[in-house]
DNA sequence: AATGAATGAGCCTTCATTCAT
DNA sequence: CATGAATGAAGGCTCATTCAT
């Protein structure tokens, strides 16, 4: 029993760590998405995380440190809803990217903070390409579209889909998903299901039908 | 004659005054997409554009009021790329479209700085919204956006085009163009005139007939 | 039988915190030498010295302590070396220092850190007069040096040497075997026994002798 | 005249910058010495030099640049004395090294502070050999002391002086003189001219003949 | 109007010290 | 006694802004 005591004393610790450590990147990414990551200070943050700000630096090196945690964070949840909608056995491409619409609107509703750190971390992906973090948040989004890429590949080899390039239009399908969500974000819209049902089916269908009346 | 002079006297200074104020906002708005607001000083603004950095503040309050005078430069030149694709007299929606989308990704293309300002901007846009300036951007970056929505909803009432909300696809057709463009100046191409009519051609066609095969 | 153990129970933790006192002040000492006072953190010192850093805190009351524990050990030191020449039952003047100079060569050699960490402290011990410590090593400083001077005065008594100020010269000869020692440290020598010895008797030969041919 | 004018304005200007850059390595010197390099605060210097904070990095990129700065002054003036005291035509090598001791001395008492700086950059010299710098002011050091121990060379050859190796006996020569003016130093002695004059003369008596009776 | 030296508020970061466990 | 997370004061440095020339 001390034994397994011991061996549980470990993990204990370190989930506490990274508890606390999630604690301050929730602080963190409210502020950097609300004044952005210059205008946050260090100050801020350990106060809304109610810790002094020593206390930070016992877990992350310094301020860039946690904002790729955040953005990190952030690429995890995505790659979470991508994989999920994308899983569904028996699903046409067009209920895929339907499912995969309805997640991203109502996780970007929900996380607005999120969604506007991505805009500002899109920024600094063009910029800053020398640094190695950068280029691997620049390939895990490759890796993210690539998979939604899959899918479209999968349907134009059945003649389901016209013949285009699976990843061109995999970046215009993204590009109005992004459009649409910062469009109501803006708007300080708080869409309910029903609606962030309607708006996917909407984004989709002119995807897949076009507006042009036949 | 000396009244005459006068008279000609205050427009030339006011001239030369707006053309040096250009010529700061040109060296300011390089830096700015370069490495980001914060990360440029005024000193280097000052010495791209070859001025002391006291000099700067006769042409502009502060840091801020250069970085409105650069967006509203954007601002404008974009609204002349709407107007003129917008105005050509008899040409269909889906032709508009066409025109505005080949100008905007060629303008991207050459002005990529400008493009990275924006989605920068973007996010200030979301947040300050107490600001005056900010405020009266929102309602131009609206204004613009209802301009090409207007021209989808004389085409939706000639049942051209199915009955979708003008706005609402207008944003939709927006977040195509811009997700394109990203996507090439992330990947430091640089396209041909041939390319980017191609690819205005890809973004009509899936936004008015969609990626699926009839 | 209790009381017997009871009254060895002291001495021996007493012992004990001595022997760890003692463990730290070697991990302080190494580490002070090399990157100095300022820029080894305790961190550093607990780490080196396999203890928490709040243990540290049991044995010194602050960094300061530290550094004066580390100072008196060196005195101590330099004490024994100091009374162990200076002892050799009829021995002369020139013997005696003979020796002294060997084993403070030896010595400097063999821990070169500590000759870094006198150098050091003459700083301090040159500016923070208040402080009741300092004096203290100042006065331990002067009495060995005293110690040193008392075989010139015997000799000079007799004649052997000339009618100099004993402190006064005392002070030339150990200017010349801590400028001795510090080239050599400096060069990163390693001397041999032969090589010291040599040394030593050079340096006594100059101050006895002279350099002037006769 | 206009050009003459035009000519000196640039000097004026460099002079200037200088000049103050002097008067900032005054104040900080005197602190430095004070003090010691760690416990003087940027802070302290500017009120010192009478300038705020971020002026005096108009004049220096940073702490450590001043410091160099201050020991590079320091090296000057040692070099300026000795080349002074060993060019004195005809003087032998006793004459040339008495003058030496003396202007040493009053050197060193003049500026006690510079003394002070002088041994804990011995300590920088010892520890960070890595950094350029560093290595410059080391090989600054060799050259004066060679400069010295070349005049010991002449009169070696001349058999005036026995045949020990020059630079080792430079070291001791200048180890006693280091010695005797910490000693003075510590001891807040304020010495006369012709006390100095007698302490030169007292370490070179001894240097040359030694403290034996013959 | 142009200059650039001076200013000083403010930021990130370090680290000696404390204290609850 | 040992631990190491938490603390917060303090320091070096930056840079937008001012102003005397």
């Amino acid at each position: 029993m001390l034994q397994n005591n011991e061996n549980l004393m470990v993990p204990r610790k370190e989930r506490e760590k990274h508890a606390r450590q999630q604690e301050i990147l929730q602080a963190a990414r409210v502020l950097f998405a609300e004044k952005g990551y210059h205008d946050t200070t260090l100050e801020e943050i350990a106060h809304k995380a109610e810790f002094a700000k020593g206390t930070i630096y016992n877990y992350f090196a310094n301020k860039d440190e946690m904002f790729y945690g955040i953005i990190e964070n952030i690429f995890d949840e995505m790659d979470s809803i991508t994989a999920a909608a994308m899983a569904t056995a028996g699903a046409s491409a067009r209920e895929k990217l339907t499912a995969y619409a309805k997640a991203v609107i109502a996780h970007s509703m929900a996380h607005s903070d999120l969604f506007m750190l991505m805009i500002r971390q899109a920024h600094r992906q063009l910029t800053d390409e020398f640094d190695e973090k950068i280029k691997n948040l620049h390939e895990r989004d490759l890796a993210t579209r690539k998979t939604i890429a899959q899918v479209h590949a999968e349907e134009i080899s059945n003649e389901h889909l016209k013949a285009y390039d699976p990843l061109e239009i995999t970046f215009l399908f993204e590009g109005m998903l992004r459009s649409y969500c910062m469009y109501h974000i803006k708007a300080r819209h708080q869409l309910t299901t029903a609606e962030i049902d309607r708006a996917a089916e909407l984004i989709v269908a002119v995807y897949f039908d076009g507006i042009q009346n036949k």
